[in-house]
DNA sequence: AAAAAAATGTTGCCATTGGTAACATAGGGT
DNA sequence: ACCCTATGTTACCAATGGCAACATTTTTTT
């Protein structure tokens, strides 16, 4: 398979791991489609062979950035056994995800998509429905019959402006610090504090 | 002064207001140098007389919109009354300032600065003091004794995060108007759930 | 006032980028 | 064998940020 043959086997595949990685160290604004093609070692047009443009291909990796944080959301929900922990946790697995993922989340939200695919809107529909399920749990465990959209998107916002502060200015990190608490244990705390 | 004349009067305050013009339309990522420089008839070079790169440019443009949103921050605060009620339309006026300047807004938060000025910092800072206080006094008029950093970084996560949704995916809006009420009824009642 | 220096603008160039078109080659179906 | 389509390649384009060398003012120094 190495042997430098015309045709890659299966370039669309390469293209989204390659990608992958460099998610992990760049800027998904950096990220060039020709720096993606030499790291695979096929040139840069070979591309539209497989995504529409650039944006298209950053649009799937926003989709699995999704489906990636959904899955976080949902394992962190089920580890626990009350509906309060697990709402909890849920958030602030949001927060971690952010936070160990800088890159698929900036590319996940803080980019612009001018008409996001279905499937993109779907797959974050998706992680919204966990938080909404988690929420109505929730409030039902407390006894308490609110509309859990309201909270769910009350928490969402939390969780999202919280870990977007954190990334582009590194705020809360300072201030939970200041207040004697690692960043995880103040999220939880404003979490809690905010539902009831 | 419109004979052209070699040298522009005033060139760095030319190019500061053909930006502020520009951020009202086109989004920060998509603001080029030159089309900036013909808004003004001169040459793109020049602006490296006056700001080191683009990203200079671009800086003290997020560090005038911080400055634009204190303001607002604080006109919605002394305008009410309670303490309680500033405290709600300030954190209002913070989303209010984020839908009607968007790409101010994009600029301010939503564009990663690698290593912001001094200036940026100060005039970000300031933001988040006016904010603290509303919450101090707010604490004050409740009887309560809660360090008001706490509050202040929870409402301030609220309100970004609200704004961030609304401007990326359009979603609290939605939401609002499933709940039967507008975008900021519906914040500023999250807002004021959150507290107490 | 003359000359030197500093400030500010221009043209010309470069590398990089996303994107398109024309061409090349592989693989599959008939 | 033959064609057709899928998939890569090379060559090119326009736009962009940035730099260097040159031009023209304005200011400062002598």
């Amino acid at each position: 398979m190495r042997k430098k043959s015309y045709h890659h086997t299966d370039l669309k595949k390469a293209l989204f791991l390659a990608c992958h990685r460099l998610l992990r160290k760049t800027d998904p604004d950096k990220i060039s489609l020709r720096t993606l093609a030499d790291e695979i070692g096929v040139s840069h047009a070979a591309i539209y062979r497989h995504f529409k443009d650039r944006e298209a291909l950053l649009e799937v990796m926003a989709t699995y950035g999704f489906e990636r944080l959904a899955k976080a959301q949902k394992s962190a929900l089920m580890r626990e056994k009350t509906a309060e922990l697990g709402f909890l946790r849920a958030g602030v697995a949001y927060i971690l995800f952010a936070i160990r993922n800088p890159f698929y989340y900036k590319i996940m939200f803080l980019t612009k998509r001018s008409n996001p695919s279905d499937e993109l809107k779907r797959s974050r529909l998706r992680s919204y429905s966990i938080l909404v399920n988690a929420c109505r749990n929730y409030l039902a465990e407390k006894g308490r019959s609110n509309d859990p959209r309201e909270y769910a998107l009350m928490a969402w916002s939390l969780v999202h402006g919280y870990s977007n502060l954190y990334l582009e200015t590194g705020f809360p990190k300072s201030e939970a610090t200041a207040l004697n608490r690692t960043t995880m244990q103040f999220a939880e705390d404003i979490l809690r504090n905010m539902m009831f």
